[in-house]
RNA sequence: GGGCCCGUAGUCUAGCUUGGAUUAGGAUGCGACGUUCGGGUCGUCGUGAUCCCGGGUUCAAAUCCCGGCGGGCCCA
C-alpha cells in the first residue's frame, strides 16, 4: 500500500508548515523576530546527522573547521566594493554598544568572504603553505524584507557550512573548485537528495566571483530549490586587501580563493522530498530514531505484561546492535494513534509487538515508505533490521530521483517551455549563449534562469531567442 | 519594486459585513478518571484567549476608522 501524496505535491507550502510544526522540527513564526526560527530536540538531531556528514566529508579531504567572529566591522566589509553592493541591501547592522553608538558599524556576518581574507592575508605569506582550506558552521544573517519562509528563506539561516579556500594559482582553484563540487555531490547522494549543477549566468553570480556552480533540487511542489553553491573567486578578494603571498617562482602575486557552502535548506530538502501524506519519510542515515517498537496490549494484563517485557527485549537488542530505537511505552494511546505519531515524525521502521510476536519470538516490522510489513524470528530481526534500513534508503532514494528527472524537461519553443514551466520543475532550452539571450528568455518564459551544464552539450538546435545555432542548453524554473 | 488578503486559547476556527447578551462558541491539544487497544475508541470533568499592539470614533469596539508590528498570496 502506498501512502496518498495528494496534499504533499498539491498544497505543499501548507504540507511543509504543518509538518515541520506538528512533528516537532522546527518552530517558525513563533518566536518574535521575523525569519528566525528555534530548532526543537527533534529537528536538532536531524540537524545534527547532516551537520555530521558533512564535517566527515571536509576533514576527509584536507579541510579544517574554524570559528569566525559573528561580527565585521563596516571599514572591513567594504574593502571589497563590488561585494558589499551585492549584499547592501541585506545586512543587519549592530550600530550601539549599551547607549553608545558606535563610530564604526558591525555587520552580522551576511557570509565571511572578507573576514576570512583579512586573517589569512596575516596567516599565510607563501605558497609552501598553500593550500590552504578551511571550514566554518555558523550562523549567517541576511535582512530579508519579505516573504520569509521556514529553513527555505529565513533572516538567520543557523547551519551555514562554509568553506574558503585559497591557492597559489588560478587552476589550483579550479581543481579545488572540482573538488568541492564532487564533495558535494557525495553529501548529496548519501542524503538522496536528487539535484542538477548549473554554472549560474554572469548576471546571477556570487557578488565577485568569477564562476558560480550551484546545486539545485526541485521541490514537491515543482519549484526549484538552490541547495548549495561552489564560487571560483579568483583573486577578486585577495586584491581588494591588496594581499600577495610569494610563489614558487619567487615572485610576489594575490593568492587565488574558492568558497562553497549549504545552508539550512538541505534539511527543508531532507524533511520535504520523500514525504507523502501521512509526513516526512526520513532516510535512515539522519533520522534520529531508525526504528521505533510500538507494544499491542492483549486483552487482558497479564499478557500485555509479557508483551510489554517481550518489548524491552527487543528495544536492548536493537539498541546494543547500534540502531537508534525507541519504544513507546504510552498507556493512554491505542496503537493506532501511535502508528499516526511516529508516521508524522518520519521513522522508516516501526516493530509491532503483540500476543503473536511474543509468543511467537518473532517481531513484525513495517516499513514506513510503502507500509509493507515482514514477520522474522527474534534471531534474525538484526539483520532483517539493517538490511529493511538500507532497502528503505535506497527505495527513497530512487524514487526521489524518478520524482526528479520527471520533472526535468526540454523545450525548443517558447510556448512550450513556459508551458512545461507551468507544471513545475526544470526546462532546458537551446541557448546560443549571449547574456542579452538568456535575460530575455527571462521574459519571454515567466521563469528564472538557473544557468547552463558545467560541460556544454552539443546540440543541434537554435537559440530559442535569436535562432542562431545553439551553444548549449539553458535552464529555467520557477524557483523559491 | 507594485498590488491584494489576513491577525480570536498551544494549534485550527465561528463571531466582524449590520457595534450592545454567546458568559467570545466549537474542534483539536493538554490534565484527571473510567472505557478501549493488530490503523486516529468513546464518555465525563477540568485546563486554556491582554480577541496582535497603539491611538481614534461611540453611551458602548473582537466588530468601524487611522497608524504600527506580524503572517500570507499574486504580479514584476
Amino acid at each position: 500500500m502506498q501512502i496518498p501524496r495528494e496534499k504533499w505535491s498539491h498544497n505543499f507550502g501548507e504540507w511543509f508548515d504543518k509538518v515541520i510544526f506538528e512533528a516537532e522540527i522546527y518552530d517558525y513564526g513563533r518566536y518574535p523576530v521575523k525569519g528566525m526560527g528555534v530548532w526543537m530536540p527533534y529537528g536538532f538531531k536531524i540537524r545534527e546527522k547532516a551537520l555530521s556528514l558533512i564535517r566527515n566529508l571536509l576533514n576527509g579531504t584536507g579541510h579544517e573547521e574554524v570559528l569566525f567572529p559573528m561580527l565585521i566591522p563596516e571599514d572591513l566589509l567594504q574593502k571589497e566594493t563590488e561585494h558589499i553592493e551585492g549584499f547592501e541591501n541585506e545586512v543587519f547592522w549592530v550600530t550601539k554598544g549599551g547607549l553608545q553608538q558606535l563610530d564604526v558599524k558591525l555587520a552580522l556576518r551576511p557570509t565571511s568572504e572578507v573576514a576570512i581574507t583579512y586573517m589569512e592575508s596575516l596567516w599565510i605569506k607563501s605558497y609552501r603553505q598553500l593550500p590552504k582550506k578551511y571550514y566554518q558552521i555558523v550562523s549567517i544573517f541576511r535582512y530579508e524584507t519579505k516573504s520569509t519562509r521556514p529553513l527555505i528563506r529565513v533572516r538567520e539561516v543557523s547551519t551555514f557550512k562554509e568553506a574558503h579556500t585559497i591557492h597559489e594559482t588560478y587552476e589550483d582553484a579550479d581543481n579545488q573548485v572540482k573538488e568541492a563540487i564532487s564533495i558535494y555531490k557525495k553529501f548529496f547522494d548519501e542524503l538522496g537528495i536528487p539535484y542538477i549543477i548549473s554554472e549560474r549566468p554572469s548576471w546571477d553570480r556570487f557578488a565577485g566571483a568569477l564562476h558560480t556552480y550551484a546545486f539545485d533540487t526541485i521541490m514537491p511542489d515543482g519549484r526549484v530549490l538552490q541547495i548549495g553553491t561552489v564560487h571560483h573567486l579568483g583573486q577578486h578578494f585577495t586584491k581588494a586587501f591588496d594581499y600577495k603571498i610569494q610563489k614558487a617562482d619567487g615572485n610576489l602575486d594575490y593568492p587565488h580563493q574558492t568558497s562553497y557552502g549549504i545552508s539550512d535548506r538541505v534539511i527543508a530538502v531532507l524533511v520535504s522530498i520523500n514525504g507523502d501524506d501521512h509526513g516526512p519519510i526520513l532516510t535512515p542515515l539522519v533520522a534520529p530514531i531508525q526504528v521505533v517498537v510500538i507494544p499491542i496490549p492483549a486483552k487482558n494484563e497479564n499478557d500485555t505484561t509479557k508483551i510489554m517485557s517481550y518489548a524491552k527485549e527487543i528495544t536492548q537488542i536493537l539498541n546494543e546492535n547500534n540502531i537508534s530505537v525507541y519504544l513507546d511505552e504510552e498507556k493512554d494511546k491505542t496503537p493506532g494513534e501511535k502508528f499516526y505519531y511516529w508516521e508524522l515524525k518520519g521513522v522508516p521502521l516501526r516493530i509491532e509487538l503483540g500476543m503473536r510476536e511474543t509468543n511467537g519470538g518473532s517481531v513484525t516490522i513495517k516499513r514506513r515508505d510503502d507500509l509493507t510489513s515482514k514477520v522474522v524470528i527474534k534471531e534474525k530481526m538484526v539483520d532483517e533490521v539493517k538490511g529493511l534500513l538500507n532497502e528503505v534508503r535506497r527505495s527513497v532514494r530512487d524514487r526521489a530521483w524518478i520524482f526528479f528527472n520527471q520533472k526535468v524537461k526540454f523545450s525548443t519553443d517558447p510556448d512550450s517551455a513556459k508551458k512545461s514551466l507551468e507544471e513545475g520543475g526544470i526546462v532546458e532550452v537551446p541557448w546560443c549563449g549571449e547574456d542579452s539571450c538568456g535575460l530575455k528568455v527571462e521574459e519571454i518564459t515567466g521563469g528564472k534562469v538557473l544557468g547552463y551544464p558545467i560541460e556544454s552539450k552539443e546540440i543541434n538546435e537554435s537559440c530559442i531567442v535569436c535562432k542562431k545555432p545553439a551553444k548549449t542548453t539553458l535552464r529555467i524554473a520557477k524557483t523559491y
